[in-house]
Order: C-alpha cells, then sequence, then structure tokens
DNA sequence: AGTACAGCCTGCCTGC
DNA sequence: TGCAGGCAGGCTGTAC
C-alpha cells in the first residue's frame, strides 16, 4: 500500500528519466476486463489513442495520485491503490506478472503498472472532453508543505469528533497519510489512534504534526516501507527500508521500543490500528 | 452536515 | 496435502 513516502521516491527515481519522453503507445493486455480504467467513460483503445503522441513534460505527486504532465496540456494519472507498482523496464526485458496497462515512452522503454489487487486505476485529464472522477483541488494540504501548518491543523482537529486515526487518513484533510504512517506519527505524538479528535490538546496537535514531518521525510529518506504483506517496490523492483524503522505498525505482540508493553492492535474507523497502550492513553 | 461502514479485489497465511 | 476462510486496505457510495 503505497502511501507518501512511497509515491515521492517513486516520482522522485521516474522524473529525471521520463521527463521529455514521447509516449509511443498505451497498451492493456487484453485478458484483463481493464478494471484499470474502471472510471474512464470509454474504452481503452480510446484511452490509448488520447496518450498516444504526447510529450511528458514533468513528474508529481499530489496525495498517492502520480502525476504526469503532458504536452499538449493535459495530466496522466496513476494511482497505485494497495497493490500497485511501476516498474521501469526496457521494451525487451522479460515480462511481469499482473501488469495491467503499459505505458512505452519513445520506442524504448516502459512503464509497467503491475498491481495484483487491482485497486490502482488510471485517469486522463484532457478537459474538456476529458475531466477527472474526483476532485484533485478538494484534496487537504500536503502534510510536508507550507499550507500545512500548526494552525490549520489546530483549526481542522479542534472542531471533529472523529477518531483521530480516522482524520489523519482523510485525504480531504491532510493527503497522503495512510494506515502505516498515521499509527507512527500516533505513536511518535503519543496519542491513541481512537481519540477523539477534538480531545486533542495544542501541545498534542503540535507534537503530532512534528512527528508526522520527520517520519514521512524519514521513509522518504529510506525509500519507503516494504513490510510483511506490503508488496511496495520502486520502479527498478527495489524494496525499501523504512519497514525496520517501524516503531507500532505490523508490530502487534512484539514488545514496546519505548516502554517494553506489548504492542496491541484494534480496529479503528475500519482499519487495524496498532499502538502501545502504555505509552498511548486512551 | 458529519460520521460510519460496506464493498471492491486477490494473494497470502492460518487452521482444520 | 489441500482447501476454506480470514485478512490486508484506499477510496467511494450509501446509510444513519
Amino acid at each position: 500500500m503505497p502511501e507518501l513516502p512511497e509515491v515521492e521516491t517513486i516520482k522522485n527515481d521516474l522524473s529525471n528519466t521520463v521527463t521529455g519522453k514521447i509516449i509511443s503507445a498505451v497498451v492493456f493486455p487484453p485478458d484483463f476486463r481493464c478494471r484499470i480504467l474502471r472510471r474512464f467513460c470509454a474504452s481503452s483503445d480510446i484511452f490509448g489513442k488520447e496518450i498516444q503522441g504526447a510529450a511528458i513534460t514533468g513528474v508529481r505527486r499530489r496525495a498517492k495520485y502520480l502525476i504526469f504532465d503532458l504536452d499538449p496540456p493535459g495530466m496522466l494519472i496513476m494511482h497505485l491503490g494497495m497493490s500497485g507498482q511501476i516498474l521501469l523496464r526496457g521494451m525487451d526485458s522479460a515480462p511481469d506478472s499482473h501488469v495491467r496497462a503499459i505505458v512505452q515512452l519513445a520506442g524504448e522503454i516502459e512503464l509497467r503498472f503491475s498491481d495484483p489487487r487491482t485497486f490502482g486505476e488510471l485517469f486522463l485529464y484532457r478537459p474538456p472532453r476529458w475531466t477527472l472522477p474526483f476532485d484533485l483541488d478538494g484534496l487537504g494540504p500536503e502534510p510536508l508543505g507550507p499550507e500545512c501548518t500548526a494552525a490549520y491543523l489546530t483549526a481542522v482537529v479542534k472542531k471533529s469528533r472523529r477518531s483521530i486515526k480516522s482524520l489523519l487518513m482523510d485525504k480531504r484533510i491532510v493527503a497522503g497519510i495512510g494506515n502505516i504512517y498515521s499509527d507512527e506519527a500516533l505513536f511518535a505524538a503519543a496519542v491513541h489512534p481512537g481519540r477523539p479528535s477534538c480531545s486533542l490538546t495544542r501541545q498534542e496537535i503540535a507534537a503530532l504534526r512534528s512527528a508526522l514531518r520527520r517520519i514521512l521525510t524519514a521513509a522518504i529518506r529510506h525509500r519507503g516501507t516494504s513490510a510483511r504483506d506490503q508488496r511496495y517496490r520502486d520502479s527498478g523492483g527495489r524494496t525499501g527500508s523504512f519497514q525496520n524503522r517501524l516503531q507500532v505498525y505490523q508490530r502487534c505482540g512484539q514488545p514496546c521500543r519505548r516502554c517494553g508493553f506489548l504492542i496491541t492492535s484494534r480496529r479503528i474507523a475500519g482499519r487495524t490500528a496498532s499502538f502501545c497502550p502504555a505509552c498511548q492513553h486512551e
């Protein structure tokens, strides 16, 4: 389940290689029922034809979306869902499994979108004909960006009665945070994931903001998390290493590295939340 | 209006 | 050994 640091790593890796390249073709394996285009309101042939011949002018990340800016103006957007990988391969290299789409570049290299669990999606933005089925502008601020100030976070946290974990994972509130990094940030800030948001003190909110920034930055530096049951790989097929630094996520039953108490997990907001009951009081 | 939750999907793991 | 069932989760639509 690639979250912000994983998508950021892929973006950084791809940026130099693909910027300036012409998309020579987009290929969809014929045996797959094109779930990857499930919200595109036309056929996969039309999707391919719309993008063919466009130049990639840059690669960006917004929340967990990977955005390829195109010329003629438009965007090819990828969301990796929970098991998606983007593999940068030579056109002659051995096939990869679970490939749902292939973006061929300049007739020499290709981006293979591999996704066993098929939660991933491809989008095309080229108005007025092709618009997005979701609101890119409605996303909350990037947690590492200048808009995610202590004042902003305090305001949104203080006015909600939802659990703080569910709030952190809401992309309209803060972009790009999933289960791994919400658990880790809450542990670092010593805040129980089930606490109603409005019960957090200003000090706790400040600690949470700083924990988020510290952890996400470190995770990017370690090229993301490839934990057990995480298929995350970078565009070269390599794992990240932040799984070695996780404090609570997938450490249920193991001793807390801070106090020795056993890490526990509980279902909060429909997700498995891992936390230390001693360090993170309810 | 704000919040909670089912459903989508398949590979892997556990238990029988 | 083989199979059934549970689990993982980002996002959306729907229900409360």
